[in-house]
DNA sequence: TAGTGGTCTAGACCACACC
DNA sequence: GTGTGGTCTAGACCACTAA
């Protein structure tokens, strides 16, 4: 069940991409979007910060709710989204190969960026991104086994987002992620076309289900030509 | 004038930083937090909604508010940072050098870049920053003229955003940015101590300030290895 | 079952923009 | 002054967790 505000959110956001409401103009009042609603004012607020938080619209004190201009953020690299979520959003041509597929007993190493025990272990995965038939991603990803007891090569070729969320009915809530530009490994230049680049992009981080379990360590190497992060924020005034 | 959930929100957030609350404890809950600051439900859940947001904690229905360890985030180049906010948190010891200062006339690429009429003028500011004795970021800002009418080169040796926020009385809000990695240019090459890098990453951006005008179109230029950007993001469940 | 967070309501007062 | 968004309150009901 859906809640309300969720709805409300949804329907505006819908209408903003739709182009029902231009960049610049100002959206119905507090006080308007509740008649229509039928909802309390405090509802139609949680709807309202969504659209904010998301960049959809800027709320001005005194004046109103401005929609802004999405067009150019409409393809974020940011958040927290899977590469497969990713591809379709931007309609390019990919294809995955799963180039490794292990069960793992958790080592040192692997304790410590999944916060197992000894006892536990991991599942460790590598694919290869090609995008218009050039190998220019290379995936490594290490989850927690018991977490995802059923997953098998097959489905990680697809997308382990998707069995996750609705195979498993897990909910994924935040992720820590860094970027940083290093040298390219071996294994770098052996798995991708690197051609002349001398450096890859490394995307490093961790995803945390909602009871703020992490269940994913994660570090995605890209050929720099191939790379963009785009990113909405707002300042933190507090 | 603070709002009441600022001030529970700055306690709390304050208390998580000394420690006084350990990762994988509970925060008090909601009830306990009303009783404590003599407040309304919903004016203690805005604040642990902040919380949640900047990841010091995670909620989870039925059992409480959860500290999650935020060492790891604890310098984030995300959000709408300026260089010299960063620097000191990060206790870095960094100088500035004002490379050119200029005051132009909007030709069609700054028209387009900050939504200016040709009336209009722009100020063009070149930085470059050292760490360490090193030239290893070169900042380049084009800002609205008539947003920052008093602003000198003086002013942008130290920090533009603190001029605006403090001087000003202006409210920045909010920021699109844009990571990729470029080959670099004469002007890299010349400004900066490339050594034997091949490539910069470049950071571009669009800043906007609470009446959701732009203000500031900005081009922030690394050398690879002093680059690191490190992100805290839920996942979009709507 | 008791305690927790999630949602929603109706009403109040304030601060700010615009006329 | 009127209309806008910003904050705060008190109370209600629901969904989930854990004993």
């Amino acid at each position: 069940m859906k809640s309300k505000f969720q709805l409300v959110y949804e329907e505006l956001a819908h209408q903003i991409q739709k182009g029902e409401w231009q960049p610049e103009e100002l959206l119905p009042s507090e006080l308007e979007l509740v008649k229509q609603y039928h909802a309390s004012r405090e509802t139609i607020r949680k709807a309202l910060k969504l659209l904010s938080e998301r960049g959809y619209i800027q709320k001005i004190q005194g004046k109103g709710s401005v929609v802004l201009d999405r067009s150019k953020i409409d393809f974020p690299f940011s958040g927290v989204s899977s590469f497969k979520e990713l591809s379709e959003r931007m309609n390019m041509k990919v294809e995955t190969e799963v180039v490794a597929f292990d069960e793992v007993k958790a080592h040192l190493e692997l304790q410590s960026k999944l916060q197992l025990t000894s006892e536990q272990s991991a599942i460790c995965i590598k694919r290869v991104r090609k995008v218009d038939g050039e190998r220019v991603i290379l995936d490594k990803d290490d989850l927690v086994h018991s977490v995802v007891p059923g997953l098998t090569a097959d489905i990680s070729q697809n997308s382990i987002y998707e069995y996750i969320e609705n195979q498993l009915g897990l909910v994924i809530s935040f992720a820590r992620k860094e970027i940083v530009v290093e040298e390219p490994t071996e294994e770098d230049r052996a798995l991708l076309d690197l051609d002349g680049f001398s450096n890859v992009v490394v995307v490093r981080g961790q995803t945390y289900l909602d009871d703020a379990k992490i269940f994913q360590y994660t570090e995605s190497r890209h050929r720099p030509d191939k790379f963009r992060f785009v990113n909405f924020a707002r300042r933190e005034q507090v």
